[in-house]
DNA sequence: CGGGCTCTTGACACAAGTCAAATCGCGTGG
DNA sequence: CCACGCGATTTGACTTGTGTCAAGAGCCCG
């Protein structure tokens, strides 16, 4: 059953920006169909050229980098409401693949169809760019993060940034939230072995901090995790353009 | 002397993709003067709302968010031809301050008419998106580069990509280029200390594969840098618009 | 019950950070 | 014209965070 945008259940989401009906309308024609795929299934491979373009409405991700030598650098998770394939839809190919990790179901946009929306629709046009930005924003971030916080700090701040984005989603309860993801995926992220990882997790957990177990992580005192993040308590995401 | 987009001398330069002449009259009218700083000046602050844009049109720079206890990540390098202030135009605020290593001299944009170029240049816009989604991607390479390389290697690559950028501008002259930064700058970008980077640049340099000394990048075995830093020798710089 | 993932833990090695001090280069002022 | 001072670059000695190797424990699924 396919979900028409307009009662788009994201779209209701305070963490997204309004569009007006027209503007509704225009994303409704804009939209292809819906895709769901499986855990596991690989979305978009670097180098490819992927003919569609994605907005996340189900279902969690990863986007990551493949190195020499078989490991990886994940970006970045991908959660709902995110835009996957901009890379591929502006410059020709993308540069980082994306996988499901979770089952997900995907609206489907046609990249031929991009040139017409910055043509016709310069507010979406301004959104792409806008997300783009966010999306070189984070990542400085996360370099910042790389360059000069030790293990603990960066496992640290990576919970509290995916806290914050949960919560808007609504996927907190109770302090905790679905967190489908292995530790050798965060440790890619951040740039740590897979060994230092598992101990400094531990260091959390007992520490009172917070417990990564099960695919839900649950924080138990945000006010020490954002200490060790070095980050403020009272920071909240920022409302964002649903593409 | 301000100079007209028309004769704009980096315009000619193949890096750069060529517009037609009525795209180039519409950036003229763009445009809203020059402005030259002096080596040092900060060109943006991380947090303010500058209202104007630039693109760079001679000289050097950095790009750099402060961090706690006073050190900072550097993001990139910004040469000519580099367009500063994306994110204060399309965000609210830069999240990243900008400062000038040598005088530099800047073509000046006003930020309140690039609403206009999003409504009557989609064929700009469609580019300004396209810078920002090429940073993000040199952002994951960079983030790649902190997550998985060690400190030659990433010394490595940094000249390789610096390289490759220069030769494109034309600032190399057998097999070396200005490149005017403190190894402080070079550290802070790399995430390294400044002790640990000095001493890396040591084995570069006793290995006979790159001096950078006074100011001044002297890559003397190409092949060996590109070995280390993991790159294929035959990279070339993108062509990319001109805003 | 067995095979294959994850997750845990311990022991050890090494890359890189920190601290401290010497040297170099350069502009300024006596 | 030389002495001084300050910032940048070098170098050495020592410390430590993190990676690597290896092996065991927990858990799910066929």
């Amino acid at each position: 059953m396919v979900v028409s945008c307009h009662s788009c259940p994201l779209r209701r989401k305070s963490v997204f920006t309004q569009m007006t009906d027209s503007e509704v309308a225009f994303m409704q024609k804009f939209k292809t169909g819906e895709l769901e795929v499986e855990a596991g299934s690989t979305l978009m491979m670097e180098g490819s050229k992927s003919p569609q373009l994605y907005t996340v409405l189900e279902g969690m991700g990863l986007r990551y980098k493949s190195m020499a030598a078989g490991d990886r650098q994940v970006i970045n998770i991908v959660l709902p409401g995110d835009f996957v394939g901009l890379q591929a839809g502006i410059m020709d190919e993308m540069q980082h693949s994306v996988e499901a990790t979770t089952a997900m179901t995907l609206c489907v946009f046609d990249r031929k169809n991009l040139w017409s929306l910055f043509r016709d629709q310069p507010e979406r046009a301004y959104d792409l760019t806008w997300l783009a930005a966010v999306e070189e924003h984070l990542l400085g971030e996360a370099l910042a993060m790389l360059g000069h916080m030790d293990g603990l700090q960066r496992i640290a701040r990576a919970f509290v940034r995916i806290y914050i984005r949960g919560k808007a989603l609504g996927l907190v309860q109770q302090g905790a939230m679905p967190l489908p993801y292995k530790q050798q995926d965060l440790a890619d992220a951040l740039g740590l072995s897979l060994v230092h990882t598992n101990k400094t997790l531990k260091k959390l957990r007992e520490d009172g901090v917070a417990v990564w177990r099960n695919g839900v992580l649950d924080i138990k005192s945000y006010e020490k995790l954002c200490e060790i993040a070095q980050i403020e308590t009272d920071g909240k995401a920022v409302a964002r353009p649903l593409i």
